[in-house]
DNA sequence: TATTGTTATACTCTATAACTATA
DNA sequence: TATAGTTATAGAGTATAACAATA
């Protein structure tokens, strides 16, 4: 190794799959807490509209469960969208202690616009491959995220923690 | 987990490269945050060990640079280190300002455990794929990296942070 | 005047426990 | 006795500014 002390050189790390999956996913997750800002939406909120519109007027616990958060923590991202007018707690059908969280139209309107925004970042990241390329990264990926026993669509960043 | 609304469904979010980026890449770090445990080191202590091995005896301000964090931040790391006896601070040859940071004996011995302890997790994350796989993954991820303008070596995670 | 290292402080995030009202 | 939601608090992690010594 030469005596001089150049950017550039690569570290040990940079050949790991391991490093480079971190490195870029705490780049993708920064990027995307950027692109979201605008529209007054951190991913976590983000995360808790997407899974409600997959199935409307979940209890906070289920939430909690499909995005594996912490209960306490869950008032707390309700709160900031119903704050937002983005979702309201309605009372439960069935159950008088648990709410029934439902997408307002404000809400409903802002996914669109939040999904272009994930758009935009996806593009971002893979423009520099071609369709090919980005599908066989996509693929592996996958298959990792499935390795590693991540359940689709939860977020390690939102920290389990069970009683 | 009672009444439970089953996951297993895929969101919008699955089949973004750049959630999947972000979704691995925390679990990456937190799985190496416990292999490390046993070691008594947290990443960001081993990030300052690797570069050290790269060019011993740098300042904190080099190291700082070199991975992208403030040096107030790199005080702290030098200390935790300088505790555990893995580094010295000694006195810069020219710069009575700054501190030369060494390798100590100790430190130089627990590298490669260390290291093991990265390779051991690489298995871990891309043991499922096989050795074509894999290299694909690696081209892939560098070339996403490098298109996304992240440093070799440096770590969104240990956030810049400039005067 | 600028830079290296340091300290102190404020701010954000997260974890934990404890409480209520229902079941 | 267990569960849904809530609140309060402590702890960790990070950011910011200001300071002393030296360049």
């Amino acid at each position: 190794m030469a005596s001089g002390t150049n950017r550039t050189e690569r570290t040990l790390l940079d050949d790991r799959a391991a490093f480079l999956l971190s490195q870029i996913g705490f780049h993708s997750a920064a990027r995307f807490t950027e692109r979201l800002r605008p529209l007054g939406l951190h991913p976590r909120l983000f995360a808790v509209l997407s899974q409600l519109a997959l199935v409307d007027g979940q209890t906070q616990q289920q939430l909690a469960n499909a995005l594996s958060v912490h209960r306490n923590a869950m008032v707390g991202l309700v709160d900031e969208l119903e704050q937002h007018a983005l979702v309201e707690r309605q009372p439960h059908s069935s159950d008088r202690r648990a709410h029934a969280i439902r997408l307002t139209a404000v809400g409903k309107r802002l996914l669109p616009r939040a999904q272009k925004a994930a758009d935009e970042l996806e593009a971002e990241l893979t423009g520099g491959l071609d369709a090919v390329a980005r599908h066989q990264l996509i693929t592996l990926l996958r298959r990792v995220a499935a390795d590693a026993g991540l359940q689709p669509g939860s977020h390690p960043g939102l920290k389990e923690n069970w009683d």
